[in-house]
RNA sequence: CGCGGGGUGGAGCAGUCUGGUAGCUCGUUGGGCUCAUAACCCAAAGGUCGUAGGUUCAAAUCCUGCCCCCGCAA
C-alpha cells in the first residue's frame, strides 16, 4: 500500500521498518520538528527522522499542522492510509479523512485501558502484570478510535519501562503488519468507554519518591518512570536518582520513619517505606555523577543508618 | 555561546580555597585467625592526579586552550 508514516521516538522505528520490509510504499515520513535538546542545546534528529534519512524517504516536519497549506501537502501524498505511531501530536479530523483508509494508529496498551501519552510507564507503575499493543482506526478523540487488532503481552517483574517499550515496539510492528494485511476484512470494534483509563504524560514531580508508599509501589515507580522523569529522592541537598530497587522481606521496621536508612554497608542499602516495608536499593546515581552500584556509592559517601531520605 | 557539577592506583571518594614526600573506604594478591566464611587481623602490589601549554625554586593544587563524563533547563 501507499503509506504516509507519522512517528517520532525510537519506539516508532520498528513499525516503519516493518512497513518497508513488508514491501509497502512509504511515500512520506512525518516527524516532530528538530528542536534543541540535551546538554548544550544541540539540535538532535528524532530516531524516525534518522531512519527516514538513511532510507531516503521524503521527510516532513510541519510546525503547524492546522493550516490549509499543511493539509494540502498532506493530501498531496495521495496515500492509501496514514500510519501513526507515537507521532506526538493530535491529528485533526481532516487529516484522518484525507486518505481512503484513513489513519491507523499503533498504541502501546490494551485499549481502552491506558489511553494517552505514557501507557507503558503507567502500566508498570500500577503494577500491571499484563499490557499489550493495539491497532485502531483513528478518530478525533485521544486514543478512542475503534479497535482493529490487539495482542496481550506479559510484563516481567524486573523490566523497566525502557525494556518494555522496546518489546512492545516490536510487538506493535508485528501487529501493524497483520493489521494491514487484513485491513479490509477486519471488523473494527468500538471501545468500551466506560472502562477506559488514562495514562497522562508524566511530570517531573511524579518522580519524587514518597517514602510513605509501600516498597512495592516505589519499586514499580522506579521501573516505570524510566527514562523519564526517573525516580529520585534527596540526601541533604543532593538529588539521588534510584535506578534499581526491589522490595525485600524484613522485620522491625514498622516503628521506623518512612525514608529512614536502616542499612548501608557493602551491597546492602535498605530504606524504610510505608507500612514498615523495606526497599533494597541496588543502583543509584548522585546528582552530577554517573549511575553506580550501591556498593560504589556507599564507599565514597559514607551514609549512616538512621539517616532520613527525602528532604 | 542555555545553567551547573565532575575527570586523583581496578571502583567510589578526600586533598585544590591557604602550592611544599598522594590519602580514605572497597576491590585485588599473599599470609594469619576460624569448624567455617563474602566476617575479622597482618602485609603487599598498583597512580606521569583527563590532556597540552604557562607561572614558580617547587603544581593534583594557580592561569590558559582542548577532550571526555554527569545533572538541570528546554
Amino acid at each position: 500500500m501507499k503509506i504516509v508514516f507519522m512517528g517520532t521516538p525510537q519506539a516508532a522505528v520498528p513499525s516503519v521498518q516493518r512497513l518497508v520490509s513488508d514491501g509497502h510504499d512509504v511515500v512520506a515520513v512525518y516527524t516532530q520538528p528538530d528542536r534543541p535538546s540535551g546538554r548544550g542545546n544541540k539540535i538532535a534528529f528524532s530516531p524516525v527522522k534518522e531512519f527516514a534519512i538513511a532510507n531516503r524517504f521524503p521527510i516532513f516536519q510541519p510546525t503547524k499542522i492546522k493550516t490549509g497549506e499543511a493539509l494540502d501537502i498532506f493530501k498531496s501524498h495521495a496515500a492509501d492510509v496514514a500510519i501513526v505511531v507515537a507521532y506526538g501530536r493530535i491529528l485533526p479530523e481532516t487529516y484522518l479523512r484525507a486518505f481512503s483508509n484513513g489513519a491507523v494508529n499503533v498504541h502501546f496498551s490494551l485499549l481502552p485501558k491506558y489511553r494517552g501519552a505514557a501507557p507503558v510507564n503507567w502500566a508498570i507503575v500500577n503494577g500491571e502484570t499484563e499490557t499489550g499493543v493495539t491497532t485502531m482506526q483513528m478518530d478525533a478523540g485521544l486514543d478512542t478510535g475503534p479497535i482493529l487488532l490487539q495482542r496481550a503481552i506479559a510484563i516481567d517483574g524486573n523490566e523497566t519501562a525502557i525494556d518494555l517499550t522496546s518489546r512492545l515496539s516490536f510487538a506493535g510492528a508485528d501487529l501493524l503488519s497483520d493489521t494491514l494485511k487484513r485491513l479490509n476484512e477486519i471488523e473494527p470494534n468500538q471501545q468500551a468507554d466506560d472502562i477506559a483509563t488514562f495514562a497522562p504524560i508524566m511530570k517531573r514531580d511524579d518522580g519524587l519518591i514518597d517514602w510513605r508508599l509501600s516498597a512495592t509501589e516505589i519499586s514499580n515507580r522506579v521501573r516505570g518512570f524510566q527514562p523519564f522523569p526517573s525516580t529520585f529522592t534527596y540526601l541533604q541537598e543532593t538529588k539521588l536518582t534510584v535506578w534499581r530497587a526491589f522490595p525485600v522481606d524484613g522485620n522491625g521496621a514498622e516503628k521506623k520513619m518512612p525514608g529512614e536508612v536502616i542499612g548501608a554497608r557493602g551491597d546492602e542499602f535498605f530504606v524504610v517505606c510505608g507500612g514498615g516495608s523495606i526497599l533494597k536499593i541496588e543502583e543509584i546515581q548522585p546528582e552530577g555523577k554517573r549511575r553506580m552500584p550501591v556498593r560504589d556509592f556507599l564507599n565514597g559517601i559514607k551514609i549512616q543508618a538512621g539517616t532520613i531520605l527525602g528532604t
